[in-house]
RNA sequence: GGAGAGAUGGCCGAGUAGGUCGAAGGCGCUCGCCUGCUAAGCGAGUAUACUGGGAAACCGGUAUCGAGGGUUCGAAUCCCUCUCUCUCCGCCA
């Protein structure tokens, strides 16, 4: 969420950073709600004033039949200013509602344009595999090997479903064990393992809410929903409250799965893994000082990267365009890893600044001192990475011309000395 | 699911026959004093949001005692609804 007083005063500004991300904004709406709240915010208050002042007045008299005349005048006062509030209250619910559908502005960085065509690539890692043979897709990899069953997952409940087998579920429980230790030990991330369900507070304070709920599952009978990603209940942990400067920055990973309804993308990714109802990621989350959250930025997608490095699967960054950019964003890199079996590049890791849009909206914040005035927290956070995905990953790149498929070094410790599948 | 208890400022904790309570007291914290060296003592200060004025320092107004309604000239205090926490019973991993 933007600040109000913001927008007010830099209103131009905001609607021309607004429009790079193809997204036309109410701005004179905002003008005359904004105006109209303040002047009846004005006569209200000045009523309630008079209201206390004769109050007090009446509660000096003794003689409460002395005071019938304050007493009448004042409940015609407390009828004008119910009038006010109430029509305050809808303006404030309507400025509310303008407030938090209106998205991030994109940082200076952020490249312009106008599709994901304009995204900028940043930097290429790792030598692309060459095969003395067509390297297949994951999936007939993953059900020649019998390690991933499509055909009963979608039994058990439907399509973009699957059931991980054996070696199949052991290397995604692999992956897990292996990102949130490389986070913890080597980078220093705090782990945490949230509910898998949140309420409509922690949802909006993100930002999924209330402009996206059609890509989230809700519960029937109570009214929370399934996580989308990690990033809601680790950001909305310090939800509301008021952080020391000294614990800054705060490093969280956490471990979960994402529940996403893939709303409008029906005919996209069908095969396979990479376009899941659920799928488990590692993610990471920082709370940081203004001024550091670039910084951080660059070392939380060095953390997310190195998990690739580690593996030794080439991929590449790339930095989002104002077209591309997430809701809640102003500034997001890609990292998109090399699939031989799609002979192409694909999302893997997605690692944002929000700046203080987060915090705004979730009201995190901290104190430079004892005594200074609390600041909103940047927040930021990357996946590091989407498992299911390093799972694909790992069986097109290193598919061996009899089918196996050879595990890396760094998670044959996590698979029991395992070093080929198959 | 049944029965009961509770929710107050950074923390602990007063305050319910409605008014002088933004709220005692303590702790913590900040600044200063004192003390010949990290203790004790003394003094002052110490919530947040919105809003008006001001270049600013700052000054004024309103709101906030779990949340939302209601009664009243006036509510932390009375009434209603909801949420959460704790205890006991049942159930369960």
């Amino acid at each position: 969420m933007l600040d109000a007083r913001f927008i007010r005063d830099n209103l131009e500004m905001v609607e021309t950073r607004l429009r790079t991300r193809g997204e036309g904004v109410a701005m004179e709406r905002f003008r005359q709600l904004d105006a109209r709240r303040r002047e009846l915010l004005q006569e209200s208050e000045a009523l309630k004033a008079l209201r206390n002042k004769v109050s007090d007045e009446i509660s000096r008299i003794k003689d409460k039949s002395q005071a019938q005349d304050r007493i009448l005048e004042m409940r015609d006062v407390s009828q004008r200013i119910k009038a006010f509030d109430e029509e305050l209250k809808g303006v404030e619910e309507e400025l509310d509602l303008f407030l938090l559908t209106v998205p991030n502005i994109p940082h200076t960085t952020t490249p312009a344009g106008t599709s994901e065509a304009d995204n900028v690539e940043v930097r290429k890692w790792g030598e692309l595999p060459a095969f003395a043979f067509t390297p297949k897709p994951h999936w007939e990899i993953g059900e020649a090997l019998g390690i991933l069953d499509f055909e009963r997952g979608a039994k058990l409940t439907g399509a973009r479903f699957t059931l991980y087998k054996g070696a199949g579920a052991r290397l995604e429980r692999a992956l897990i064990n292996f990102m949130l230790d490389l986070h913890t030990e080597r980078h220093k991330y705090v782990e945490m393992l949230p509910p898998f369900m949140v309420n409509r507070e922690s949802m909006t304070g993100t930002g999924q809410l209330p402009k996206f709920e059609d890509d989230l599952f809700h519960l029937e009978g109570i009214d929370y929903f399934l996580i989308p990603t990690a990033e809601v209940p680790v950001t909305n942990i310090h939800r509301g409250e008021i952080l020391k400067a000294s614990d800054l920055p705060l490093c969280y990973v956490s471990y979960t799965p994402c529940f996403r309804k893939e709303a409008g993308s029906y005919g996209k990714d069908t095969r396979g893994l990479i376009r899941q109802h659920q799928f488990n990621k590692v993610e990471l989350v920082k709370f940081v000082r203004p001024a550091d959250s670039y910084n951080e930025l660059d070392k939380l997608l060095a953390n997310a990267e190195e998990v690739l490095r580690i593996l030794g699967i080439p991929y590449r960054v790339i930095v989002l365009c104002t077209a591309d950019l997430g809701f809640s964003a102003a500034k997001t890199y890609d990292i998109e890893v090399w699939l031989p079996g799609q002979n192409a590049y694909r999302e893997i890791s997605s690692c944002s600044n929000f700046e203080d849009f987060q915090a705004r909206r979730a009201s995190i914040r901290f104190r430079e001192d004892d005594n200074a005035k609390p600041e909103f927290v940047h927040t930021l956070n990357g996946s590091g990475l989407a498992v299911g995905r390093t799972l694909v990953a790992i069986l097109e790149n290193f598919q061996q011309p009899d089918g196996k498929v050879a595990i890396p070094d760094a998670l044959r410790p996590y698979m029991g000395g395992l070093e080929k599948i198959g």
